[in-house]
DNA sequence: TTTAGTTATACTCACTTTTAGCATAAGAGT
DNA sequence: ACTCTTATGCTAAAAGTGAGTATAACTAAA
């Protein structure tokens, strides 16, 4: 008697429109006890009969819940933990989740009603830095994470929390790395800071059988508000790994280009950077990166419609493949040295 | 009827002693028509009952097959194309495979009888640049691909070949660049010139139900011997993965030191990133670049044995993870820019 | 005990990149 | 004509890089 196994699929597909970056979700019909049917990303399981290849299976799934054919698509993390899936608990198959990330031009698409676009940052509110460092990480996360490291007696976990809080959040002089986001979500979950924690220790509870699953102090903040928008199952966390591959991908590979029409002038290429970094940036010195570095060459048509001086259009330029090794367009602190003999 | 399905759990060991990187392999029992048994990474099925984490599933099969109890591990990739097992063809199960990336200090470590530690350029010589060049590349890769490039008639995957070759392998003026292993690997399959490839099509051939899979112009280079050490299944393929992300990794996160005592001398942590980035770096810029950008301190113990001078020892400055956002060694080129405002 | 060979480490110098701005150009609206 | 807005050109100072020279501290052979 063996038991049974399913690979499901998600995709997080991301789009940036109006200088804000959107993911496509779905709703998702929840027997949990959260109040409302909670977002979810479009999902399904692989059907290892039928489906050729994860990539095709997940294409399938994501046609049918949003009516997009996807373009670039990227797959992200294999997660394997044993109940992920709160239906495991109650003697479902043992499932594996296999998440894509994937590009798109979000003006350029009709989607289905069932599904819908919604700013990442909602879901992770933050990691939104563009008007500044946001309020909430001083204001809530910080103390309570503090809290979170003194409730464990135990000296080297205390220094080792203590080490992962400040290098994920950047506090008590680390600085903060945009790539991060996996770590700080997670750091957030065990501390009890987002809602599906809450959720899941419910269900973790109801199931009495493991309850050496209920770590001692992984424990409900209590005058806390959870932050973000929740989401089914584990999609956060897989969201939370889609925005960290991207913040890292768009400095060594010229993948922006796929979130943007085929000619776009300068200003518009920035903004989809900032939006996805996290991050606002210096106009003339991105400027002079991306056109020195080879990265796009103008067209010799404008865009009237800046509100300012016409704007020429640029598009991205192949080429750079053959000539650098990782095109990307740079972030601070990205200068790491060069030491070829 | 479902289609039952296989997780399985690949291990790429890596250590580094005398300046060249290995790989543990165990001996596969084949019943493929390769002359001898060939070499296969430890791997074993996920058991979806008993294995809490993809992650412990891999510890343990490694234990089971090397006596190698791992400390640093990373998730490379999930490989799930149908048919990438052959007995997949005979009715066998879905497989999909999960490799992991670890990390271990050799000397360190005795292994099981069954397991032997080979240097990994043994299967993928092209990588292999630290004296220079490779010739291989100018005189056996560059015309086989050539060939294979115009092999086809179609105007536009002609150009798309021509591209893939030129990028993958610095031809025509492109830069190498070292982290495309999978790149390469995957265009010497398709062309033809692994030993895999010809393994794979017999079976394609003695099943010949699925005669569409037979690519057109996928054909055995018949002059040209075949290159490097071929592995077991698609462990090759997997082992270019683990070279490829190693090698991108060190540049942004201090993964080196996994594979060192705690406290070495400069020159050797030199030569653990020569042997993985497979290229020679400048010995004074390299300390300086080490020693100024934070990521180790001095002790003031002094290593003896080198032959002339002795070394100070040093050790990893774990303090640098919390002061600088991506904190790896740096190789050439790396200099992308940065753009704060 | 020189002397040659070997590795370690300090320092220099000529560039190149990056950071942070200033300044000008070319449109729209009043 | 004036103001506001965005685009784009340009530059000085600071920082970082590539390639070497010079010196130090050891071992082993002459």
């Amino acid at each position: 008697m063996t038991t049974p196994l399913v690979i499901e699929l998600n995709g997080v597909i991301v789009a940036v429109t109006d200088d804000t970056p959107r993911i496509l979700t779905v709703k998702h019909l929840d027997h949990s006890l959260m109040e409302s049917k909670p977002d979810a990303l479009p999902f399904g399981p692989l059907d290892p009969a039928a489906d050729r290849t994860l990539e095709l299976g997940l294409r399938g799934w994501v046609r049918e819940q949003t009516g997009i054919e996807l373009g670039y698509v990227e797959q992200l993390y294999t997660f394997g933990d044993r109940n992920r899936d709160p239906e495991e608990r109650q003697g479902g198959p043992r499932v594996i989740s296999v998440p894509y990330l994937a590009l798109v031009r979000e003006g350029q698409l009709s989607v289905r009603a069932e599904a819908s676009w919604r700013d990442w940052y909602d879901y992770l509110p933050w990691e939104h830095w563009l008007s500044n460092h946001p309020p909430m990480i001083d204001e809530q996360i910080a103390p309570a994470l503090a809290r979170w490291v003194k409730k464990t007696s135990e000296p080297a976990m205390l220094r080792s929390r203590q080490e992962r809080v400040e290098i994920a959040f950047g506090l008590r002089g680390a600085t903060w790395d945009e790539e991060r986001v996996l770590e700080r979500y997670e750091l957030l979950y065990e501390a009890g800071l987002v809602a599906e924690q809450a959720r899941d220790r419910l269900w973790r509870r109801e199931s009495r059988k493991e309850s050496r699953d209920i770590s001692e102090d992984s424990s409900v903040e209590p005058k806390t508000r959870f932050l973000g928008q929740p989401m089914a199952l584990d999609h956060r966390r897989i969201l939370a790994t889609a925005l960290g591959r991207l913040r890292g991908k768009i400095k060594y590979r010229p993948v922006v280009f796929e979130l943007l029409p085929p000619t776009f002038t300068l200003l518009q290429l920035q903004r989809v950077v900032e939006a996805l970094a996290g991050v606002r940036l210096h106009k003339q010195n991105f400027r002079r990166l991306v056109e020195k570095g080879g990265l796009v060459e103008g067209t010799s048509q404008f865009d009237p419609k800046t509100g300012g001086r016409p704007a020429m259009l640029f598009r991205f330029r192949r080429e750079v493949l053959r000539e650098r090794p990782a095109p990307g367009v740079g972030l601070p602190g990205a200068t790491s040295g060069s030491l070829l003999k």
